[in-house]
DNA sequence: ATTATCTATAGATCTATAGATAATGC
DNA sequence: ATTATCTATAGATCTATAGATAATGC
């Protein structure tokens, strides 16, 4: 029953992936370690050799996630030097992030639960939920370093709130509308009342 | 033990006050029936005279909890007839709706889970939200109805999202920016490129 | 001999129910 | 007599552990 010292580091692996999947599906409370475990193709007791705790797994698999998703934004904004928040925003606000909740954004999934974990995952958020603002501070308009971040705070709030509230929609056509209209005011936005008052 | 018919009515109200701040400070897993019953003052057995299941008691709270936000909304708004938006702003992106789970807004605390559930909860929030969009589409600039309707779906995005990405923050100074952040860039959005071209 | 995994289970927790209790309301 | 609540518990589920098993690696 023993596997090679290579194979035990690839179930070390598998776990973390396949729990990344089922938390984001499913919330941290909701799939348990023997599911995990049966979806890695392991038994329930085996866990415990790879991990001390679920709040453990809980922790690393959040830390994967993060960081992969620091690296992918950073991937899609290099990948259009000429229009990296356009590409960034068509990559974010898609259909896809909406509908496929495991291999989706983790903030989207599972942000409101960090707050009722413990510090360690709340400092994992943290670094990472920076990490998009600093990516966002320097593909977004503004003329001081002030106008940009502030418009980075408020760039990455609207984007993974407007695909939290798309998630939460019972029509394709309502979700569509947070995405599209989201894009839409991060880009171009329309008058705000503030200038250029040309009204009827 | 039997109680009069109109205590009857005052205990059903009572389990789904307490409810309504257990789910939003803990989440619909997070806090058990015995738990809610307890903090009702009454027993477990109990409950199942006053609801059918769990299930039907999150909906039950969650109805009344997105009917009371939405309320909510509309006194604010209509509180400040001169700038409705200000005001709706700085009741919602506040420190007090960061720090107070319990009795803070229902869709920063409970929304990502909305889709776990069934049908009935998805609708009520379906329904909430697009009340919200709709408060919004009254107050925000744009000269077309279409403009005001798009500002109302990003402008709801960013508000949820900012309160949301602020709760996971580890620092009450992040935590402010993402809020004043998005009180600034929705009343009085900085340059975006798009138009006044005056850079060095 | 060491150790990664498996089987089996302890102990805690959670939803829901059954039957008893006692106060209400016809 | 009806019924709202309480006590007690059944049955399911979940985390974590103990001890057995068998393959690896010195």
């Amino acid at each position: 029953m023993r596997v090679s010292r290579e194979k035990f580091a690839e179930n070390r692996e598998k776990i973390l992936a396949v729990a990344g999947e089922l938390f984001r599906e499913k919330g941290f409370d909701g799939i348990g370690v023997a599911d995990i475990m049966k979806a890695a193709g392991l038994t329930h007791g085996g866990f415990y050799g790879h991990f001390d705790s679920k709040d453990e797994l809980a922790c690393e698999a959040s830390k994967a996630l993060v960081a992969r998703s620091l690296e992918r934004w950073k991937q899609v904004a290099a990948s259009s030097p000429e229009q990296p928040l356009e590409a960034l925003l068509a990559h974010y606000l898609s259909h896809r992030n909406v509908v496929e909740h495991a291999t989706g954004c983790v903030f989207a999934a599972l942000t409101q639960e960090v707050s009722r974990h413990g510090p360690e995952m709340q400092s994992t958020f943290t670094g990472g939920l920076i990490g998009l603002v600093e990516v966002l501070e320097d593909i977004v308009p503004g003329e001081t370093a002030e106008d940009r971040r502030r418009k980075a705070f408020a760039s990455l709030s609207a984007m993974v709130g407007a695909v939290i509230l798309a998630r939460a929609m019972d029509s394709s056509e309502l979700s569509q509308e947070f995405l599209a209209a989201t894009r839409q005011e991060l880009t171009a936005p329309s008058d705000t009342g503030e200038s250029n008052k040309n009204e009827a």
